[in-house]
DNA sequence: AATGTAACTTGCAATTTGCAAGTGAATGTG
DNA sequence: CACATTCACTTGCAAATTGCAAGTTACATT
């Protein structure tokens, strides 16, 4: 069931699903290959833990990622795109690519793991 | 002068500066060629009147927009994307078509004026 | 002079954020 | 095994932002 939307409009929509202050660079992140709260946490914008496990329920539920059993920390959960998420590296691409372009003192350190 | 920045990644810094609930819905907007207050406050996501002004007031100050005389309402002002703010086309078609191809229900009914 | 309209502004109430501190389970250490 | 850590959250508020309705101001039309 999609989160409530301000009408019909696709862009709007896309909005109304991720379009707040913080979802997107927890995107960012997991798009990095990061996989643990801990990490979401320590991105350099600092996310508030609260808003952060906020942000990571409802993108498991708007089905853009998954919780799935830590590998290497058993007991833990960790956080992964879905096949649904992944389809947003493009516009994770369109976004920062802009930024670089036409916004001084950017720096690309978008580095995988 | 940029508004505060919470870190310098290029994506972050976009967000920064468009990443709200409502500024791209305004800049959609003036990309589909409408230009008066009137106009904006009048699309189908009802943004309300005060949010509207504010956001109107950032984009100009952040470049994106420009006020100028309206040529038909005289005395009027009216708004128009800046060369700057025309750049954000491709980000907004980005985002349109993630919805429209993962967001079921989304119609592009993005016409131009 | 009275009415209308566009473009805001103002006043609040209701959300949402952001910060700091606390909790509970699982690990690591002596 | 007792004890301190670490991780992944929760909780409690205060502060900031949003949303709604009702003005207000300037210009134009009747």
């Amino acid at each position: 069931m999609p989160a409530k939307r301000r009408s019909p409009c696709p862009l709007a929509c896309t909005l109304d699903l991720i379009g707040d202050r913080w979802t997107i660079l927890v995107i960012r992140d997991m798009a990095l290959g990061r996989t643990h709260f801990k990490e979401f946490a320590n991105s350099p914008e600092k996310i508030a833990t609260n808003i952060l496990a906020d942000r990571l329920d409802k993108l498991v539920e708007g089905g853009l990622a998954e919780r799935y059993p830590s590998p290497e920390s058993p007991g833990r959960d960790a956080y992964r795109l879905t096949k649904k998420g992944e389809t947003l590296r493009p516009v994770l691409m369109a976004l920062a690519e802009w930024g670089l372009e036409n916004l001084p003192g950017t720096a690309a350190l978008m580095k995988a793991k």
